[in-house]
Formats: C-alpha cells, sequence, structure tokens
DNA sequence: GATGCGTGGTC
DNA sequence: TGACCAAGCAT
C-alpha cells in the first residue's frame, strides 16, 4: 500500500503549483465557493466559470439572490442544466438570510440542512471556505484513490463506497483539509481523468493500478444503461405577431423554465400530426403547420431526442389556451424571448430562427 | 438502492 | 457518429 505520508505531501505540493487559478480561489468567501460547488455539481470546471461570473456579478451576497425572482435566477442558469440546482440555492440563500445573518454557516450540519446541500457539497464549503478537517468523495476523488490504493470493490456496492470513503478520511492532512480536497479533486480533474494523463501525474511513482497497469479497469464501476433515442416534437404557434410560451410546472423536468409545446410523437403518427395533437392535449388550441423548421438534435444522459420542429398559426378559435401541462402561459414578444429561459433544445430552436433572420418576421405586429 | 434530473465535451 | 461522462442531490 502506497506511504500515506508521501501521498500527502505529493499531492499538496503538486497543487500548490499546478492548481488552476479560479475566481473564488483569491479569497475563499463562503459564499464565493457555495455557489462555486453548486454549480460544479455534475458540471466540469471550464463549463461553469463564465457562468459563476455573471451569477456572483448579478448576486454578490445571499441577500441578493434571496431578493431576486426565481425568473431572473433561471436566466442566468440557463445552458447549464440540472435547474433544481438554481432554485434550491436561492432557497439557501434565503435560509441563509433570514436564519442565519445573512452569513453562510460554517457548521457541517447547519450546512447540511441547506436545500441542495448534500454530504458532498456540505464537507466540500466546511473545508474549503472555513479549513475543516471534512474529508469529502466525488467521482474524482473516487477515481484517485481508486487508482492508487487499487480498490477493487465495485464503487456501486456500499464496501466501495466505504473503502474510498475511509480512504479519504485517513488521507486528510489535519488543517490542511481546504487545499488537500481541492488537490484530490483538482488531480482526478487534469491528470488522473478516465483516460490517465499518467506521464503528468505526481503519484505515478507510487500508484498502484499504475504498477498493475490496470489504471482502465479503476474505479470499477456498474454498467450504464443503454441510452435510448426519442422523436419528439415542438411548435412555434404564432398570433397577432407573437409566440405562444407556457411555463412549466414545478416538479419535473425543467420546472419552472419556459417552452413551446409539444410532446413524444407517438407510433403510427407523423410529426405533423402529433404537434397538433399535443397542442390540442396541453393548451386545447386548434393548430395548423405553417412550415416545417426541421430538427434539433440533442442529448441527454440517458436519451437523445430528435425535435421535429413546425411553426403553427391557430385553426380557429381564440387565443386563450386551457393549460394542462404547465402553469402559466405568455403570448411572448421580442424581449419576452430574450429574457425566458428555455431548455437547451428550445433554446436552439429560437437561435436557429434568429440567425436565419425569421424571428423579426414572426414577431412582426399584425 | 434505484431513478430522474441537463448539457456539452471528448474520443 | 454515438457512447460515455462530469466538483451530486432529492425522492
Amino acid at each position: 500500500m502506497p506511504d500515506l505520508a508521501s501521498v500527502r505531501r505529493l499531492l499538496l505540493d503538486w497543487f500548490a503549483s499546478s492548481g488552476r487559478d479560479l475566481p473564488w480561489r483569491r479569497d475563499y468567501a463562503p459564499w464565493s465557493v457555495l455557489v462555486s460547488e453548486v454549480m460544479l455539481q455534475q458540471t466540469q470546471m471550464d463549463r461553469v466559470v463564465p457562468f459563476f461570473d455573471r451569477f456572483l456579478a448579478r448576486f454578490p451576497t445571499p441577500a441578493a439572490l434571496a431578493a431576486a425572482s426565481e425568473e431572473e435566477v433561471l436566466k442566468l442558469w440557463e445552458g447549464l442544466g440540472y435547474y433544481a440546482r438554481a432554485r434550491n440555492l436561492q432557497a439557501a440563500a434565503r435560509a441563509i438570510a433570514h436564519g442565519h445573518g445573512g452569513r453562510v454557516p460554517d457548521d457541517p450540519a447547519a450546512l447540511r440542512g441547506l436545500p441542495g446541500v448534500g454530504p458532498y457539497t456540505a464537507a466540500a464549503v466546511a473545508s474549503i471556505a472555513f479549513g475543516q478537517d471534512a474529508p469529502l468523495v466525488d467521482a474524482n476523488v473516487e477515481r484517485v484513490l481508486a487508482r492508487v490504493f487499487d480498490v477493487d470493490e465495485s464503487l456501486a456496492t456500499s464496501a466501495g463506497k466505504r473503502r474510498i470513503a475511509a480512504l479519504a478520511a485517513e488521507l486528510l492532512p489535519p488543517g490542511r483539509a481546504r487545499d488537500f480536497n481541492q488537490a484530490l479533486m483538482e488531480l482526478g480533474a487534469l491528470a488522473c481523468s478516465k483516460a490517465p494523463r499518467c506521464g503528468e501525474c505526481p503519484l505515478a511513482g507510487l500508484c498502484e493500478a499504475r504498477r498493475l497497469d490496470i489504471t482502465a479497469e479503476r474505479p470499477v464501476r456498474a454498467p450504464r444503461k443503454a441510452i435510448s433515442h426519442l422523436d419528439v416534437c415542438t411548435g412555434v404557434l404564432t398570433h397577432a405577431g407573437r409566440i405562444f410560451v407556457q411555463k412549466r410546472p414545478t416538479p419535473g423536468v425543467w420546472a419552472g423554465l419556459w417552452e413551446f409545446p409539444g410532446g413524444r410523437i407517438e407510433p403510427g403518427e407523423t410529426p405533423a400530426q402529433a404537434v397538433v395533437r399535443e397542442f390540442r392535449e396541453e393548451t386545447e388550441f386548434a393548430v395548423q403547420v405553417a412550415e416545417p423548421l426541421g430538427l434539433v438534435r440533442h442529448g441527454y444522459t440517458t436519451y437523445s431526442v430528435s425535435l421535429h420542429c413546425f411553426l403553427l398559426t391557430l385553426a380557429n378559435g381564440g387565443n386563450q389556451p386551457v393549460l394542462h401541462a404547465a402553469d402559466t402561459f405568455r403570448w411572448a414578444g421580442a424581449r419576452d424571448l430574450a429574457g425566458l429561459a428555455f431548455p437547451a433544445g428550445h433554446r436552439k430552436l429560437l437561435d436557429r430562427l434568429e440567425a436565419e433572420g425569421r424571428l423579426p418576421r414572426l414577431l412582426a405586429q399584425g
């Protein structure tokens, strides 16, 4: 088994020389650390940084976020995914503003009680913001420790998880948790990645998986479920120079985001038939297809979709919907469309219409 | 313990 | 191209 003291020293030295310069690492302000850690859940660093900069500029304190509208918060989160994080973070900000005197708590139990803060994030904030000796485990830590110490239990099992957690706790140098926890994760992100770059790794000389030439087999993971494919449709319904949008209910997929109605294309149905049916079911609008708008392809973790898009007009009747799949609706103008948060596929469709120069015409008063 | 929740990068 | 995956959490 690799020498623990050597692992600690090599990791801390490497992090001091090779750690990335990140916005929240200048002063480790607790609010910055909390926001960054929530954004980093299941999301890679390079993608987070620009979102973090915009978010902190707008919401420099928990009180600022607490006072904002959910609309504005989701708009700033648009494109980052896992939107429950944004709503939970605002709920956490309100709890901090009203229940903790406006300061992010340093007590792990209090942190854990904030919405959207689980075991990882609580330990990350306690150690990175406040320097407390809290070990943490994320996917990076799992990868690094499973390789360095050749953990052969599957990480899908509780035995494997316990083994990693025990190693992370035993390894943590008291008083150095801020740098050490970040060092482990940074190493997992920069060197000990899925396809490891052992030439850049300070631990290569003592890594068990490398010695045994089994880095590709560590960590042992459960096989993922197969990715399924789905054909769905959506329609941009225009009327009197405006476009119909509806707000998705909470909880659920894309809760609180705006969308164009649509849904799954059933067997034996053409995409055009499906979009007419979906509008009837979701809004009780009778619509007709004015023009196909092509295909938007989009991937998700467990499935991929082909989004068949259409331009629609009202076939008859008034412009008041009866909503069955949404909280509220709006006949949106250009300013609305720019300011509302949409799921990526629908935003992609809007961007395409914009790029083709068609949006102004659709939104012309008529 | 299993599942749902987004998105875009990578190879 | 498509399968895999990322600084997890809630239910």
